[in-house]
DNA sequence: TATTGTTATACTCTATAACTATA
DNA sequence: TATAGTTATAGAGTATAACAATA
């Protein structure tokens, strides 16, 4: 990996003016874990209107597009383990955004969905998402956006791939 | 944002079959931190055989390239608080990877720099870091690897665009 | 016997307040 | 008065073990 000077020090003088941070930005991994942040720092400060952090969000949209989904495939789905998912459902439960109704197939489960304030809230807050989405990406044209996409989906889509945390 | 639906389900049974992520996978915050966190678990896995976390490395790496370095001075380019880079370096201090020495223009704070140890461990590590990379970026081909670099700098140097966090 | 959901709990990571010594 | 480094501590986030109910 090559990391060309980026900022100028006095070479031999061991106090640093200014910071070199070249070969980390040589870095993928470097690169994709800023980037990732930034967008969340911005989806933090758009949601929290909501009261959703990225994980609620994650689970009250997984519901929303699967409803009668059970505890066990938000898991497998989000990669949470299932006593981390407990207290959050119980929280959405809580503030009446879902309903747990009886599984048709496995009386163990329980499926869950979407109350009506639950769908009009979510309503609103994809729409958020994809307004502050288009302002994360904002530095992006409409191709570069589509290459991103594109390209990120091929880091993580594949057979070492394991499932997400979040 | 468009979500075409990516799984086969059955419409009105309020049991899900098969989990439909396809809104989820239209958003890109969603796709980065995925794929974030798969270069991260090739780090995790391949660097344990040094025994650091993707922030020791970060650190490790900034002293090398920036030897005499603060404290204060990681903590900016980090993102880190000062008093969790406390424990760190001590611990980097006692594997006698690092040596603080007293700065020479100012009294309250230390330079740190790299013990031969730690020079002749950054060597391997940094190589490591490079096979890793290339690992976990094999699905790209090198114009692909370059847009990705170039288009994760895109989204992280903006205005709004606060400091790491790790 | 295996799986869903749950409780209890521990470990890590991140954040805040307050102190010291130097500038 | 402000800054570098430190201590103590609180809060999230993430992890494992073990249990009851159902398959």
């Amino acid at each position: 990996m090559p990391h060309p000077a980026k900022t100028v020090s006095k070479a031999a003088d061991p106090s640093v003016q200014t910071v070199d941070t070249s070969y980390l930005e040589s870095l993928m991994g470097y690169n994709a874990r800023r980037a990732s942040l930034a967008i969340i720092s911005e989806f933090l400060a758009q949601m929290s209107v909501y009261g959703l952090r990225p994980v609620d969000f994650s689970v009250l949209s997984l519901i929303t597009h699967n409803p009668g989904i059970t505890s066990r495939q938000l898991c497998v789905a989000l990669g949470l383990l299932p006593p981390n998912l407990v207290g959050l459902v119980n929280s959405l439960q809580g503030r009446e955004l879902i309903l747990r109704r009886p599984h048709p197939h496995d009386g163990r489960a329980m499926g869950l969905h979407l109350s009506a304030k639950g769908k009009k809230m979510m309503r609103d807050a994809e729409q958020t998402a994809a307004e502050l989405e288009r302002n994360a990406t904002s530095a992006l044209n409409p191709t570069e956006n589509r290459q991103l996409m594109s390209l990120l989906k091929k880091i993580y889509q594949k057979p070492s791939g394991k499932g997400a945390t979040a």
